[in-house]
RNA sequence: GAGUCAUUAGCUCAGUUGGUUUAGAGCGCUGCCUUGACAGGGCAGAGGUCACUGGUUCGAGUCCAGUAUGACUCACCA
């Protein structure tokens, strides 16, 4: 078959992947084998692909792939989330654009709009995903609302409330007023910001004397219900139990005496603000303080702020702030950098607000979760994570779990009166309620209006995936699953409440290993984000440098857990990397064999080589992927590919140019270069599928993805060892070269001082053969001296020299010498010290001790003739 | 405020129970090389007292303590 000059890799990558999706080779079924599940982690609905996805389904594609070689029933299930509130946002925004607006909707009308958004471009990342070369089982597609998977979250919800394990109360909340939703903590980022502190007078009441207080938030006195001050606070003494006025609402509130107050900050005066703050709120309880809400949902202010009413709550400080200076009570503003808290989704200040919802009681759901993994019952990698899981696990709080959304599942608590049936349909509800009230119509019956959290339906995902809620056979064979691939910052969102899931319902952890990816950070270490926009556009760098190349690229840098900052130069040497594979496959393949030649004998001493170093890299990879070691492996890998197939052994076994190759050494090539395609295939899935396509035989599997993992063979260490050295002598050699401008294929006399060493290459044939082939010599001799005007290299232990016919830099040369001297002077110097310690030689263990008198020696030999060279040179002064 | 982790070549990082010729890789850098699989390339080279100070040990980049610097997580912040 004729190969093409170019990789074109936009054109080979779409080929194979429809080539295996016709196939059906991603598509698993339980049957007899081991199965080795891995559920993605479902990405947003409205999401495009980026770094991260990238870097995560990369990795989890590495995993599939490799596990479905190794003889697993590999099954990668793929699926998205429906992001309740970057959905509903995505959606007002569209109707607004064509005029519609939420409030004229009907709920049900409004999910129909939705409904019809997500067909047409939700889960565009799933399609993003196939350019990728993710081997997900595509069959499988599972979104968090779907029929299935809502059906479980309603049965959750309903189970938990009959275990008593859930609540619906009032509490201080996190409150988006852009998306109008309640978020839960998790959902929350807390940023220092630039802001202002505001000094305030308080008038006392019935008297002159002011008491001031310091505030950022101006515009929420309106609701002020008091002041509290320190006990102790020698300013204030006389005025406790007095009253003071708010200003612009003229309000009379108590001055309170608390211990919470912090003397040192700001004034020592704190102005109360029970419905709008998390400490306001305890403080406005335990002194029974009235609790106004100035604030509208939206964030504006409400009637019972009296003033602005209407006005957006930043609009309201400003004009509070002219009020006050208008009145004479502002003192002043000082600039002041705290943190305040945004919606992660919308970026909008968190506002506190007092609201009605419902919880989840986890400190009674934790316990079998932190024991699975404090016991590694549940793995982590990296290790570290364990601590960062077992500190929130410790402190965990409720979770906020309802949302005052549409898109979503609609909380199953059905009201009438003052009661509250939970059931997984109305007319359960209805049917329960009938005991209380048998008079009861089902239409009196009104629905929870609020959503449950979308976590609320990932954190059941690696159940719900396989139907586990009816014990589906799928889920029997797939459950629990292999290894979880996440971002460890999800950890507490995600990956722990999946744990607690898995042990509630099915008394068995979702996943036996959990992977965390570092974060993709862009060259000045910030985290790639949209709003950043310091992502690159994912589908562009595989446009430019291939799916594989981008695959490459970002694992090569990826560390367990660590962060990586990500440069596109990896990508690009990713590229070259297929470029290189390409261009050794034409190299391969382009060799013609002739039946008569018989083989080399230095082409035997080459394979032996190389198929010991496989083997070596087939146990590596084992050890490596045991502990994630992801991208150590894959780094591993490009040696072995580049380094040692393309440039040692390739030019070993090269026939010269223009002569043909005989059968044996062509043959054991091509299967080494299957190996090579085999083990690489899990990070580079294109280049090598394409790859076998040329060097497929009759004996071997029809494709790359399907073929069989190697199984280890021999390694022999001293064939390796002994390799070591002959290709040290062929790159002193080609230094020597280099020093002495002598054309890389001038035929030149080589000579050794004796020793074993170089006395063994001499009578070893393959060994020589191997050496004049490599080195491009005319001759290998050995002597017991340096000859005339030669220059000398040292390998391993040996000496090796050429003679020249011109002249050398004598002084340069002894130069170089002397240094090379001194260091090994230095070296033995540190074996010696070792070796003189009575108590090294009799402690340590003997291998240990051997291996440093073996390291004298060579140093000592090598010594011995740096000197001898030395002393030759000055004898040319 | 509490905790976790880090500090190794110009840059980004490996270095897995302490011992493998006084530390490895990629990128970058320097020199040489172009009719031959590959310039998306070949060959070779330079570059590090492993943050600092002590300690444990026959032996420390690796273990312990302290110091410095940095990063992150959680909580709070009028």
């Amino acid at each position: 078959m004729e190969i093409s000059s170019q990789y074109i890799a936009s054109e080979i990558e779409s080929k194979w992947y429809e080539y295996w999706m016709e196939r059906g080779y991603f598509h698993s079924e339980p049957d007899n084998r081991n199965p080795f599940s891995v559920v993605i982690p479902p990405p947003n609905v409205t999401g495009v692909l980026h770094m991260g996805h990238m870097l995560n389904n990369t990795i989890q594609d590495i995993l599939i792939r490799r596990a479905r070689q190794k003889g697993f029933n590999a099954c990668w299930v793929p699926g998205t989330d429906h992001a309740s509130i970057a959905t509903e946002a995505k959606v007002v925004k569209m109707l607004r654009e064509d005029g519609i607006k939420k409030s004229d909707l009907s709920r049900e009308e409004f999910l129909k709009h939705a409904w019809n958004w997500k067909e047409k471009y939700g889960g565009i990342i799933l399609e993003q995903l196939k350019k990728l070369g993710a081997s997900c089982d595509w069959e499988r597609t599972a979104f968090t609302m779907d029929a299935t998977r809502s059906a479980g979250v309603i049965q959750a919800f309903v189970d938990l409330y009959n275990k008593d394990v859930l609540y619906r109360g009032k509490r201080m909340v996190n409150w988006d007023p852009n998306a109008q939703t309640v978020l839960s903590n998790e959902e929350v980022i807390y940023k220092e910001e630039q802001g202002n502190l505001y000094h305030i007078q308080y008038k006392l009441e019935g008297g002159s004397d002011f008491l001031t207080i310091a505030t950022t938030r101006p515009e929420t006195l309106l609701g002020d219900s008091a002041v509290a001050v320190h006990p102790d606070d020698p300013r204030y003494s006389e005025f406790h139990g007095k009253y003071v006025i708010v200003p612009i609402v003229n309000r009379k509130v108590p001055i309170i005496v608390d211990d919470y107050v912090d003397i040192e900050f700001g004034t020592g005066a704190l102005k109360v603000t029970p419905a709008h703050d998390v400490n306001d709120y305890d403080l406005g309880k335990k002194h029974n303080l009235e609790v106004i809400e100035i604030f509208n949902d939206d964030g504006s202010i409400s009637e019972a702020g009296q003033f602005f009413i209407g006005e957006d709550r930043f609009k309201a400080r400003k004009l509070v702030k002219a009020q006050l200076e208008e009145e004479g009570l502002l003192i002043k503003v000082e600039p002041y950098r705290h943190n305040v808290g945004r919606s992660e989704r919308t970026n909008a200040v968190v506002e506190p607000k007092l609201s009605l919802q419902w919880y989840v009681s986890m400190k009674k759901l934790v316990d079998p979760a932190l024991e699975a993994v404090e016991s590694d019952e549940v793995e982590f990698f990296p290790k570290k994570m364990k601590n960062t899981y077992r500190h929130w696990m410790v402190n965990i709080r409720d979770w906020c779990i309802s949302r005052q959304l549409w898109w979503g599942q609609r909380v199953p608590a059905y009201y009438y009166k003052e009661d509250v049936f939970v059931a997984t349909s109305p007319e359960e509800a209805f049917q329960q309620a009938k005991i209380k009230y048998p008079d009861l119509d089902i239409n009196e019956l009104k629905q929870d209006e609020d959503v449950l959290d979308t976590w609320f339906s990932s954190w059941l995902w690696p159940i719900s995936v396989f139907d586990g809620f009816n014990n589906s056979k799928d889920f029997q064979y797939y459950y629990p699953t292999s290894v979880l691939v996440t971002g460890w910052d999800i950890i507490f969102l995600w990956v722990a409440r999946m744990i607690i899931a898995g042990y509630e319902w099915k008394g068995k952890f979702p996943f036996k290993h959990v992977y965390f990816t570092g974060m993709v950070r862009d060259q000045k270490r910030r985290k790639m984000s949209k709003s950043l926009g310091n992502s690159p556009d994912a589908l562009g760098l595989i446009k430019q440098f291939g799916a594989d190349g981008v695959r490459f690229g970002m694992l090569s840098c990826s560390p367990a857990g660590g962060d990586l900052l990500f440069d596109e130069k990896l990508c690009e040497q990713g590229r070259n990397f297929t470029n290189k594979i390409w261009n050794a496959l034409r190299l391969v393949q382009g060799w013609e064999v002739d039946p008569n030649k018989t083989q080399p004998i230095e082409n035997e001493l080459a394979i032996d080589w190389f198929t010991s170093l496989s083997n070596r890299m087939i146990s590596g990879l084992d050890d490596k992927f045991k502990e994630y070691r992801l991208s150590e492996a894959l780094i591993d890998l490009y040696t072995y590919v580049w380094t040692d197939f393309c440039s040692w052994y390739l030019e070993m076994v090269k026939p010269p140019y223009g002569e043909a190759i005989d059968v044996y050494t062509k043959e054991k090539t091509v299967e080494l270069f299957q190996c090579i395609c085999t083990l690489l295939h899990p990070y580079m899935p294109f280049i090598t599928e394409e790859a076998w396509s040329h060097l497929k035989t009759e004996t071997t599997s029809e494709d790359c993805m399907l073929s069989q993992y190697p199984v280890l063979d021999v390694i022999d260490p001293q064939i390796i060892n002994e390799m070591e050295t002959i290709k040290e002598v062929i790159s002193g050699l080609r230094d020597l070269r280099n020093k002495h401008q002598i054309k890389p294929k001038e035929k030149l006399n080589l000579f050794g001082i004796i020793d074993n060493v170089t006395t063994d290459l001499y009578d070893d044939p393959k060994k020589k053969e191997l050496l004049l082939k490599m080195s491009h010599l005319e001759s290998f001799e050995i002597v017991d001296q340096e000859l005339e005007n030669a220059v000398s290299f040292i390998a391993g232990k040996s000496k090796f020299f050429i003679q020249l016919t011109q002249e050398i830099d004598v002084e340069e040369a002894i130069r170089e010498k002397e240094k090379e001297l001194k260091y090994q002077q230095g070296f033995i110097a540190g074996v010696q010290k070792k070796l003189a310690n009575e108590r090294f030689v009799n402690n340590a263990p003997e291998a240990v001790v051997a291996n440093e008198k073996k390291k004298l020696s060579d140093g000592l030999s090598r010594i011995k003739n740096l000197e001898q060279s030395i002393e030759e040179l000055k004898s040319r002064r």
